[in-house]
DNA sequence: CGCGTTCCATAGGGTACCCTATGGTGAAAT
DNA sequence: ATTTCACCATAGGGTACCCTATGGAACGCG
């Protein structure tokens, strides 16, 4: 194993660069030719690093699912047992953006559209993101289909969120935090979280140590 | 202005072709040649109907917009003043799909996130859907923002279902469409809306004639 | 130093696509 | 019947991209 010359490009390199590319204009436009030219060498280089285009999708695919499914699971174990917590930590991962690019998540979504093969692993993630969700609210006391419902529409909600790429500044998103939690838990929330910092301490007192 | 020869291609011929190709693969893949080929003439073709690509793409947006934003406006207003059968209205279109593509909707939204000119015309859409729905909001009875925060989660979670691409019957929507119900408005639905038939009646209540 | 490994450059064949130019065909108008 | 118009075919130049083949520079190792 010997040492990579100085300034040279890793594999971890080219699918940053991908992954910049599939954020700003679709899987469609992560070519070989303009993404080399963006990292200011020649094609004849990639061939080094992957077999061709699609080991670097697969690549990104791999990428994405690291990076971007760990974190709502980590929250809520960091969160411990109360409900309250969990949903607060939940919504912190979103809204904190800590360790989840919404970018990302929602360009990998557009790509699922169009592959069978994205969309069969996108999907996994969803039913494992849902179940999570139904836990919490099941130990707000719903049961059954009930809990089920508002897990649904509390995901389909911030989906359809990034999806329209809503421009909204961090603070208005944490004021609004507990109106959006009552309609979701049905619970009132709103005296015990009343100004943007109660909520945005509740949100980080659910992550995990690192990001303290 | 004389009659066109028979089994001659219009230009609306040539849009239905690439939103079929659109909603399939994505604006990326709305291309002369490929469309051409499924439409059986050479490309050449293509330039008497249209000044180039871009042009193509410009008539795609339009045909969206008509096609797919009058729907929820017009069910609304032929639901008379009761926000009950102006909500079942507006869920009708959804969930029945008359006059209303989720696919093509969805498709156009992925197209937005690439394009400046589309995104800006889609979130026109979206803000003037999302006003509508307030309005039926504020007349059950709530107020300013509470009636905004339930307006966006009804519209950001149905943009959600869409985008991810849910697959359901349609006898499964309309059972679960009070459970929903309940949640977003806060109101009771289940009793007077206990089997599938009464929601689907509901919902084709509130549209105009022309789909009874 | 000489050697192998790692990474990149150069060169080029093949394909897909955009668009133009020009000519052809059938139906409608005169 | 001839002309005119609407629509399409043919041919081809130009560009972007995928991928291969091969050589070369930098670096670590014996």
């Amino acid at each position: 194993m010997r040492k990579s010359p100085a300034g040279a490009l890793s594999r971890a390199d080219w699918i940053a660069g991908a992954r910049k590319l599939l954020i700003k204009s679709g899987i469609a436009a992560v070519k070989v030719e303009p993404l080399a030219l963006r990292l200011k060498v020649t094609p004849g280089s990639f061939y080094w690093h992957f077999k061709g285009r699609d080991d670097l999708h697969n690549a990104l695919l791999d990428d994405w699912y690291e990076a971007n499914t760990a974190s709502l699971h980590h929250a809520v174990e960091a969160a411990g047992p109360d409900p309250r917590r969990q949903y607060m930590a939940f919504f912190g991962v979103w809204v904190l953006e800590i360790g989840f690019d919404p970018a990302y998540d929602s360009a990998i979504r557009d790509w699922a559209k169009t592959s069978r093969k994205v969309a069969s692993r996108v999907q996994a993630v969803d039913a494992n993101v849902i179940a999570l969700l139904t836990g919490i609210f099941e130990r707000f006391g719903y049961q059954g289909l009930e809990a089920a419902i508002r897990a649904r529409i509390t995901y389909y909600h911030q989906i359809g969120y990034y999806a329209l790429d809503v421009k909204e500044e961090q603070d208005r998103r944490l004021e609004l935090g507990p109106y959006y939690a009552e309609v979701l838990t049905g619970l009132s929330w709103r005296q015990d979280y009343s100004t943007t910092e109660d909520v945005r301490m509740a949100m980080l007192a659910g992550q995990p140590k690192t990001a303290a």
